[in-house]
DNA sequence: GCCTCATGGTGAGGTACCCTCAGCACCGAG
DNA sequence: CTCGGTGCTGAGGGTACCTCACCATGAGGC
C-alpha cells in the first residue's frame, strides 16, 4: 500500500468524524448545551441513581470535574442533587422531569440527523462500513 | 433503515476518529508537541511566508490567538518571527531548521502509523472505505 | 502631501473545561 | 473507638480559545 493512501484515508476519517460532530453541535443548539452537558444529562438520565463518582468515571474526567458538570447541569435544572440514603457522604444525580423531557428531545433530534446521513449511503454500504469501521476499532 | 442502524454507524465512526486522535497524540508524544502546535508547525513548514493572519485562517482560530501559536512554537526554536519585507505592519514565520527536522520526523511517523492501521484492510476495502468516507463528507 | 479608513499584530481581560491538592464528613474493619 | 480509606468540594492553576481596544502602518481620495 503506498503511504500516500493512508494518508488519505486517515484524514478522510478525521474529516468525516469532524463533520460528525459539527452536526451534532448545530443539532444542540437549540437547547443550548455543549456536546459535554448533553453528554453528561445522558449519562444521568440513562441510568438511575448515578453517584457524582460514576458520572465522573462515565465522562472520563476527574471526580473533582464532574462537580462542575453537575453545577452546570443544576444551575440549568436539568437535574438535582440528593443525598445518597444508603452512604451520607454521597450526592445522587437525579434528572428533573425537564432534564429528562430535554434527554428525549435531544434523543431523537439526534437520531433523526444520524438517520438522515447514513441515508446517503445503501444498505450494503451501511454493512460494509459498520464491518470495516470495526476492524479499525479492533 | 432502522434509527439503531445510523447511530451504530455514528458511534463506531466517532470511536474510530477517536482513536486515530489518541494514535496521533501518541505518535507526537516523543517530541513534546500538542496535536494543535504539530499542526502549525506542518502549516509553517509547508508554505514559506506564512503570516500570522494566514496562520490563523489556516488553524481556523481567531488572529489573536494565532499569535500564541507564535509563540509558542518561538519559544520552542520551531519558527522565527521575521518581518515582512512588502509590508511593516506584518510578520512573516519561517520554520528554523530545527522546526523543519522536526516537522520531517513527525510527518514519516505519522505516515507509518497510518500505515500500520490501514493495513488491517484489503486494497478492495480502503477503497470502499475511501468512496463511502467521501460519500458522508460531500 | 495629507486625511481617512482599513488592516496586521498584540496587550488586557474573560470563558470553558480540565487538573491537583487539601480538607471535611463519613464509612467500615479491627 | 480508632484509623485508614472514600466521596465530595474549595482553592488555586493550566491550556486554549475568545473579544475588545490599541498602535503602527498601508492605501485610496483630494
Amino acid at each position: 500500500m503506498p503511504d500516500d493512501d493512508a494518508e488519505v484515508l486517515g484524514e478522510l476519517l478525521m474529516r468525516a468524524a469532524r463533520g460528525q460532530r459539527r452536526r451534532w453541535r448545530d443539532t444542540l443548539a437549540p437547547w443550548d448545551l455543549s456536546p459535554h452537558h448533553a453528554r453528561a444529562l445522558h449519562v444521568v438520565t440513562d441510568r438511575a441513581g448515578m453517584r457524582l463518582s460514576d458520572l465522573a468515571e462515565a465522562l472520563h474526567i476527574a471526580p473533582r470535574s464532574a462537580t462542575e458538570v453537575a453545577d452546570a447541569l443544576q444551575a440549568r435544572r436539568l437535574v438535582e442533587r440528593t443525598p445518597d440514603p444508603t452512604d451520607r457522604r454521597a450526592v445522587v444525580l437525579t434528572p428533573t422531569d425537564e432534564g429528562r423531557r430535554v434527554q428525549q428531545e435531544i434523543a431523537a433530534a439526534r437520531a433523526a440527523d444520524s438517520r438522515d446521513l447514513f441515508a446517503r449511503l445503501d444498505a450494503a454500504d451501511r454493512a460494509t462500513l459498520a464491518r470495516i469501521l470495526r476492524t479499525l476499532a479492533g
